[in-house]
DNA sequence: ATAATATAATTGTATATGCAACTAATGTCA
DNA sequence: TGACATTAGTTGCATATACAATTATATTAT
């Protein structure tokens, strides 16, 4: 293992504090403006963009990085509020597709400027763009799947 | 607002995606290995280093970025291990210092290896040196405090 | 074909956290 | 100095999440 120079711990707090103070502050802003905890955001953002608004209840967890209980309970606030609604699936019957509703999609649609204008104000915006690459093919490189893993 | 280009929506998802992933493998590793939830560890690395392992109760709440609430509960499940324990602040009558034991000294000297060896496998051994300077220089921008905030 | 196994989602239960209310001590200002 | 506001910490209550068990369906092996 290589030597913890104070460069690479100087990285590594940066990359924590800045995650904390980012998520923090736009988890704040969208409560605050929309109404929406960022993980209802991120529920909704997801199923937009799949072809017909839906996505099996599974897929959806992995993606958010819920587990399928949490998902369950989440899910049924946001179908309280009429966000969200369940579909059974016909292709396999122990299966249900998660569907975006017309207001979900119209929150959604309210939502998106102001978190995007968040992302521009607290992240984006204090970056040139060698610093925006910089950053994108480093961290990339901190995702890409190795087999020494 | 600057234009939302594709270099800056993938170093922002970047961004997210392996602070995730990085983090889901320390917690599981930390807990794994020690029993330990890397909360826990936080509170002990940040009493750790104070002159006299101790620090008040706000301003370790402050610190890890908890509720005051939320770290009444969480030093009381530490202290019911005998990690840490509370002292009467006689400075301030109002105030508790959280202090750090012997077992909790003990607890985090053997959790620290493995917790460096994380973080180097997971996140700093992906990146050379010259990823780890552009990630530190661009997050440090991110976290600098900024008038126009 | 059927029995064994695996998978999708939900539910029961335990844990973790935040907000607001509360208590005790401190600070302030008129 | 003494009433009022402020601060430190804890507690009651509501919410969010995970793990294990459960139910219903699908897949596999013989």
């Amino acid at each position: 293992m290589a030597r913890l120079t104070k460069n690479r711990a100087g990285a590594w707090l940066a990359f924590l504090q800045a995650h904390s103070k980012v998520i923090l502050s736009l988890e704040a802003e969208m409560l605050e403006d929309q109404g929406l905890p960022l993980t209802w955001f991120d529920i909704l953002t997801h199923l937009e963009i799949e072809p017909e608004g839906k996505m099996r209840m599974q897929t959806l967890a992995d993606n958010i990085l819920l587990s399928r209980s949490g998902l369950t309970r989440l899910f049924d606030r946001m179908a309280k509020e009429g966000l969200v609604n369940r579909e059974p699936c016909l292709e396999d019957r122990r299966g249900t597709y998660a569907v975006i509703t017309p207001k979900g999609l119209e929150a959604l649609a309210k939502a998106k400027p102001g978190h995007l204008r968040g992302i521009f104000e607290h992240f984006l915006s204090k970056l040139d763009d060698s610093d925006v690459d910089a950053v994108q093919k480093a961290l990339a490189k901190v995702l890409r799947y190795d087999f020494s893993d």
